[in-house]
DNA sequence: TAAATCTGTCATTGG
DNA sequence: CGCCAATGACAGATT
């Protein structure tokens, strides 16, 4: 009967735990080897940023040296004692050592600077590729305003002076006044540290606000928070299940594309592919109220683990399969899964007197005796092993499909049940696998009479598992089993989740990668155009102050020499035509 | 057959 | 002090 059903029923039961079988070693396979060429590929990205960002700390001590030099200046002007206007410090321009100009002047007026000095400092401090430094003009924008420049009295001050046009003078305020430019000036200093604090995911990446910088992510609000490490983890965590699908491999974690199709659910279901998959009372249930009243033990347990059906198997250790028993390796205490049959002893057989006085150990010398094992175990647990009868060969493959078929197909576990005694498949290396992974710790279980699921053993919270426990007689060697086969349990979960975060970290540290890169880009192109723009400034500055000085007239209405005199200026639009002679004196002073 | 990868396990550490 | 989770390291199995 069953028998005769068994050719017809076999090759598509078997199609299709193999189909669902290599479904999930191939999502698995893709998802891990993806993710870790990923790291590779990650790594030689950030060894590419790390020169790159020696690069650009190199430029930034550039610029804060030049910065330095500046705040000098500044320091000076505030240490320097501020004279006003009307008792200027300046003395006689051509017999005073003192008197200084560039650095010499901060020092006397604190606030002015020749405009030769101004765009030389401009120029050392922004240095730009074209060769608008040799525009003699500039503006000292960093004085205060409330500064007085201090001028010599027979320097001419153009503040008040009636040859100098009011719109002139307007029009140097007006520049000075620029919001532009006093945007590029800052925008300039500060971009050597915005820049560097790109560099830094870690602080950077963690701005709030930082985000928006992203344009891919302005259509994506559900992801903002991800460029935040401790966030994206969570979000990863949701996502990934989802992607555990069959076009995983083109998930191929280019983080742009991942972010463009970004879905929380899709990662969720790649890094917890079989999280859910467990077993559910949906297939128990629908496998009969035979089965259900079979597993009642079981299914009255929180999580019903198909281990546990497993794990009780006949199929396990059934004489007709026992290869899988010989997959089973020896564990770390020295058990040995040997699956000979005389190694289960009648002192030690399950259905004997019950010895408990063999260990851990022990357990595994007679551990897996097919034919004995299974007359043993149907005494010991009656309920468990007709229900492992009526799942026969399922309990060959993994949890989860089990579950699955069941559902499916319940008509079919009997003539998988009967299918014991057929030879191995070769195609069912992957379920002997996953029996085998999955079988050790039951069959020492079984063979130690545990009286408790592994399930239950592993997964019973700590007062429940005592309380369990405390309601059985154990002797030493099976308390001993049954610690570490919570241990083992526990520590497999866990190291399942550790491996899981660690992959999520990767794809999440590539995404946050990825979102760095674009905003580098960023950044770099406003300051390709802040720098265009100060460029352009400088050299409306440069044209106005030709202007200026051109229209400047001595007390013979001549005009100045442009190799004698230059135009300072103060932050209050004051302006003042100061002799280069006097510059040069000092300075060889 | 060798290398890469996966998986389970143990030892350790910190909460 | 014991429990537990996390994790590095290792070994065996598998691809």
């Amino acid at each position: 009967m069953m028998d005769i059903e068994l050719p017809k029923m076999h090759p598509s039961q078997q199609d299709m735990d193999l189909i669902d079988i290599l479904w999930r070693q191939d999502v698995d396979l893709g998802a891990g080897r993806e993710v870790f060429d990923f790291s590779y590929r990650q790594k030689e990205v950030e060894l590419r940023l790390l020169r790159e960002k020696e690069e650009e700390k190199r430029q930034q001590q550039q610029l804060e040296q030049e910065k330095a030099l500046l705040a000098q200046l500044q320091l000076d002007e505030e240490t320097g004692e501020f004279v006003p206007r009307s008792a200027p410090r300046m003395q006689d321009s051509a017999t005073s050592a003192q008197i200084t100009q560039n650095g010499a002047f901060a020092e006397q007026g604190g606030d002015a600077m020749s405009f030769d000095e101004c765009m030389q400092l401009l120029a050392e401090t922004f240095p730009l590729d074209e060769p608008a430094e040799s525009a003699p003009p500039c503006l000292d924008a960093s004085v205060p305003p409330s500064t007085d420049l201090m001028m010599p009295p027979d320097i001419p001050a153009f503040t008040q002076n009636p040859l100098l046009p009011g719109s002139l003078d307007q029009a140097w305020m007006e520049l000075l006044s620029l919001p532009e430019l006093q945007q590029c000036l800052n925008m300039q200093m500060q971009e050597s540290l915005d820049m560097d604090g790109f560099m830094k995911p870690s602080t950077e990446a963690q701005d709030p606000n930082y985000s928006q910088y992203l344009p891919r992510m302005d259509h994506l609000p559900s992801v903002q928070t991800e460029v935040c490490p401790p966030e994206y983890i969570n979000t990863y965590d949701q996502s990934f299940n989802t992607m555990v699908s069959p076009n995983l491999s083109q998930m191929s974690l280019n983080v742009p594309d991942v972010g463009a199709e970004f879905r929380p659910e899709e990662f969720n279901e790649l890094f917890y592919p079989d999280m859910e998959v467990k077993v559910n009372s949906g297939p128990l249930a629908s496998d009969g109220g035979n089965m259900v009243s079979q597993l009642a033990e079981i299914s009255s347990d929180p999580p019903v683990n198909p281990m546990d059906l497993h794990s009780f198997s006949p199929g396990s250790f059934s004489s007709g399969k026992p290869e899988p028993m010989a997959e089973f390796p020896d564990s770390d205490s020295g058990l040995s899964l040997d699956s000979s049959p005389h190694m289960s002893s009648p002192g030690k057989s399950l259905n004997g007197d019950g010895s408990f006085g063999f260990s851990d150990s022990d357990s595994e010398e007679m551990d897996d005796s097919p034919e004995g094992m299974e007359s043993d175990y149907t005494e010991i647990f009656p309920l468990v092993y007709l229900n492992d009868g009526a799942q026969g060969s399922l309990s060959e493959k993994p949890p989860a499909d089990q579950q699955e078929i069941k559902a499916k197909n319940p008509k079919i576990e009997p003539a998988e049940a009967s299918g014991h005694s057929k030879p191995p498949f070769t195609k069912d290396k992957q379920k002997k696998r996953a029996e085998a992974r999955l079988s050790r710790d039951e069959q020492r279980a079984k063979a130690l009479q545990i009286p408790f699921t592994v399930d239950k053993i592993i997964n019973l919270p700590v007062d429940d598992f005592n309380e369990m426990m405390s309601k059985h007689q154990l002797n030493e060697s099976q308390l001993a089993l049954v610690r570490d086969i919570r241990r083992r349990g526990k520590n497999k979960v866990a190291a399942q989740n550790c491996r899981k975060r660690k992959m999520e970290n990767i794809v999440g540290l590539e995404y946050e990668l990825d979102s760095l890169k674009e905003e580098k880009e960023r950044l770099m192109k406003e300051k390709s155009e802040r720098s265009s723009s100060l460029r352009e400034m400088k050299q409306q500055l440069s044209t106005l102050y030709q202007e200026v000085f051109s229209m400047l007239r001595d007390e013979h209405d001549k005009p100045f020499s442009s190799s004698e005199y230059s135009l300072q200026h103060t932050a209050d639009g004051t302006v003042f035509l100061v002799p280069r002679l006097k510059k040069t004196l000092v300075k060889n002073n």
